[in-house]
DNA sequence: ACCTGAACACCGTTCAAGT
DNA sequence: ACCTGAACACCGTTCAAGT
């Protein structure tokens, strides 16, 4: 294996021995820069030094290639460290363990839009025994597990559009942002003015502890 | 005004007296109905009766046009009442509203995914007086505001996205749906049994709560 | 088994031309 | 001012043909 056969003159039919793998990893890369909107299975191609129809002897069609980036992009999302014992410590591990996965790819939240509610549905299994183990009902389970998977996917999808898109600039530091002012409207609250920068880090925190504090209260655990 | 002047013979430039504002109301409608990936321009000018560069005389290109459609979806969003003086009540009222807002044209939160960070921007303003009245901190204000928006936001996109959707089926009530099993996996926990119905009226309930209840946890309000 | 060019039915958009 | 048909550069996908 990995023999490449250099066969022909050149030009015509020349083997490439593309794999799939290759072909998919290519596209997040692109995608990831570029946004998902842009490749196109010509462009695909292009950069892969080959032709567009080529591609679809390798994937059925464009679906089949996306849905396996989504899958590539998400395999890592099942490494979940096992429980600690203290449900709050594994519900910070899981939402952030979630939060690195989905952003790593920035291009996967978009892709994954179309099949949102089937990939929130994959993971929300993994989240069940966190509360689970809290001695909660099955349908406060059912619940929590889905409404923290949908916060983090939700959250995941907006950091990732800030970070990729243009409605947000200046980059001050790792993940703080100066928000544009869209409107011409002079900020007068401290609050308004606070809005003008996002820390994405501190407000993951923010989010997570408002979730967790949340649920301590709902179900009486000190 | 109102005046329709059918003037030559019929075939060829014959005033339709077309206005923006039934382009755009015909655009959401058929997006609502069929996706918005659904709609060109080509067949929006043919459901309107009219031929496709006629729509480049309304709007610049198609994405004034998916604006324009946006803000109408979204104009709504601005009647939400005063503030009451308990802050439960203005938090589950303004969820409420924005949800209601969003999930009335089920397009437009998939509109909004390229003006995604942009709009919540836009409507994280009006909910800064909610946490200012409270006395939290400037900071604090602005956080709780930004998450309380995003969160409805990230609700409302997966709720559209399965109303309309094909990863769920069998809606057995108005908001209850029931889960297609993608895995073949056989469910042995009652948790994962009860992942196979989903009351979306409920889940958003207990969202609402479990936001409360962690503000109030955080912010030490009885 | 793997890859090619040509072709099909689309798409957004431009443009000269009609009334 | 408002609308048209023709045309341009794209797109996903199919298909017969090459090695």
């Amino acid at each position: 294996m990995g023999v490449v056969p250099t066969k022909a003159k050149g030009k015509p039919s020349t083997r490439v021995g593309l794999t799939r793998e290759q072909i998919i990893t290519r596209a997040l890369a692109l995608m990831d820069d570029n946004g998902a909107s842009w490749l196109t299975m010509r462009r695909l191609a292009e950069d892969l030094g080959v032709s567009a129809p080529t591609l679809y002897w390798h994937f059925r069609d464009r679906q089949e290639l996306i849905d396996a980036a989504i899958d590539a992009a998400l395999s890592a999302i099942n490494d979940v460290p096992d429980l600690s014992g203290d449900w709050r410590q594994d519900v910070t591990t899981f939402m952030a363990h979630m939060r690195s996965d989905l952003t790593a790819h920035p291009c996967v939240t978009d892709l994954m839009r179309d099949r949102y509610p089937a990939s929130a549905e994959r993971m929300s299994r993994r989240a069940l025994d966190i509360f689970d183990a809290m001695g909660m009902s099955p349908a406060d389970t059912a619940g929590s597990a889905r409404l923290m998977i949908w916060r983090v996917l939700g959250f995941a999808t907006l950091e990732n559009n800030i970070r990729t898109g243009t409605a947000y600039h200046e980059a001050t530091g790792t993940n703080v942002y100066r928000v544009a002012s869209t409107q011409a409207a002079p900020k007068t609250t401290d609050a308004q003015r606070a809005l003008g920068t996002l820390d994405l880090d501190a407000l993951f925190a923010y989010d997570v502890e408002l979730f967790i504090t949340g649920i301590a209260g709902l179900h009486q655990h000190g």
